[in-house]
DNA sequence: TGATCATGCTGAGGTTCCCTCATGGTATCG
DNA sequence: CGATACCATGAGGGAACCTCAGCATGATCA
C-alpha cells in the first residue's frame, strides 16, 4: 500500500499560529462560562480592567490598549456604561475628548471578577508548572509588544510607497 | 499619601489569558492580509487544511477537529464548496453522513497557502529563536490537547454521572 | 480673525465566526 | 416495526471586530 500513514496525526501537527488560535478559542469559551453570572462578555471584562487600571483614559487610549479600532472601543464602553460599571466624564483639557472612569459598582464587580479569573486561569493552566507559565508569558509578551503598533492601531498613513 | 503606586505598570501586567488573546488577534489580522489574494478568511483556510489532511472526513469529524459546533462546520464547508475547493460526496457506510474531500483546485490553493503561511509566520515569530518556538509549541500543544474535549465539542451527553 | 487642517468620538452598516433549536432523513436495537 | 440515537442542515441570533462618513472641537497659520 503506497499510502501507509507514517504518522497518522498529521492533522494535529498544527502550526504555531493555529495553536495560538485554538488556545485562545478554548480560553474564551471557558471564560464565557465563568463570566456568565455577571452577564459580561470576555471583551467587556477586559475593557473594564483596562479602564480601571488606567487614569481615567479617553476612548482612544482604551482602543490602543485593547488593540482595537477606536470605534470598537466606543462600543464596548457603551455596554459597560449600560451596566453602570463605567461612566463618561468630559476631558478638561480637550473638550473633544471624553474620559472614562469606573463607578464604585464597576470596581466592586472588577474585584469579584479578578477572583473568578484567578481560579479559572489556575484551572486552565494547571498543566504547566510555574516555570512553564513564566516562560509562556515571556514568549507571548515578546510577540505582542513587538507587533504592538504594527497591525491595526496605526494612524491613517498606509505607508505611501516610495 | 497612602496610595503610592509601587509599580506603575500594573496595567501592563496582563494575565496569560490576555496575552494569548492579544497574540491571537494580532496573528489573525496579519493572516487576513496575507490571505486576501485568495479571498479566503482564516477560518476557511484552516478548514481547508483540515479537510486536506484527513481522509475524506465527514462534517462532524471536521467540526471536532476544528473544535467548533457541527453546524458551524457545515457553514465553513459551504463556503469552501462555493469556491470550488472542496466537494461533498456521500458516505458509503452511512447514508446519513456526507464526506468532504478537496478538489484539485483545492489542493493547488492549499499549496500556495502553505507557502504564504510559512513566510508570514516566519515574519511574525521572527523574534523567537528556533528553540523558543519549539518551546512555545510544546506549551500550547499541551494546553490544547488537555482541553480538547472539555469545552464545546462533546456529544450531547452532559456526563450523565455514574 | 477667519480659513484650513487635524483630531476624538460616534452613527450607519458590513463581515467573520461562532452558537442553539428544530427538522428531516438514516441507522440500530429491542 | 417502533423507539432511540445520530447526521447534516435551515432558521435565527449574537459577539467582536472593521470601514467610512460626519460632527464638534482644537491647533495653526495667513
Amino acid at each position: 500500500m503506497p499510502e501507509a500513514p507514517d504518522h497518522a496525526d498529521d492533522a494535529d501537527r498544527e502550526s504555531l499560529r493555529d495553536l495560538v488560535m485554538t488556545t485562545s478559542r478554548a480560553l474564551r469559551r471557558r471564560w464565557v462560562g465563568t463570566l456568565d453570572p455577571w452577564h459580561l462578555s470576555p471583551h467587556e471584562a477586559r475593557a473594564l480592567r483596562v479602564v480601571a487600571h488606567s487614569e481615567n483614559p479617553r476612548l482612544g487610549e482604551i482602543a490602543q490598549r485593547l488593540r482595537i479600532a477606536p470605534r470598537s472601543a466606543t462600543e464596548v464602553i457603551d455596554r459597560l456604561e449600560d451596566r453602570g460599571l463605567t461612566e463618561r466624564v468630559p476631558d478638561e483639557r480637550d473638550r473633544r475628548a471624553r474620559c472614562v472612569r469606573t463607578t464604585p459598582e464597576g470596581r466592586r464587580v472588577l474585584a469579584e471578577l479578578q477572583q473568578a479569573q484567578a481560579t479559572d486561569a489556575e484551572d486552565f493552566f494547571a498543566l504547566l508548572t510555574e516555570d512553564q507559565r513564566t516562560q509562556l508569558g515571556t514568549l507571548l509578551r515578546r510577540l505582542t509588544t513587538a507587533h504592538a503598533d504594527d497591525d491595526r492601531c496605526r494612524p491613517p498613513h498606509p505607508a505611501p510607497a516610495p
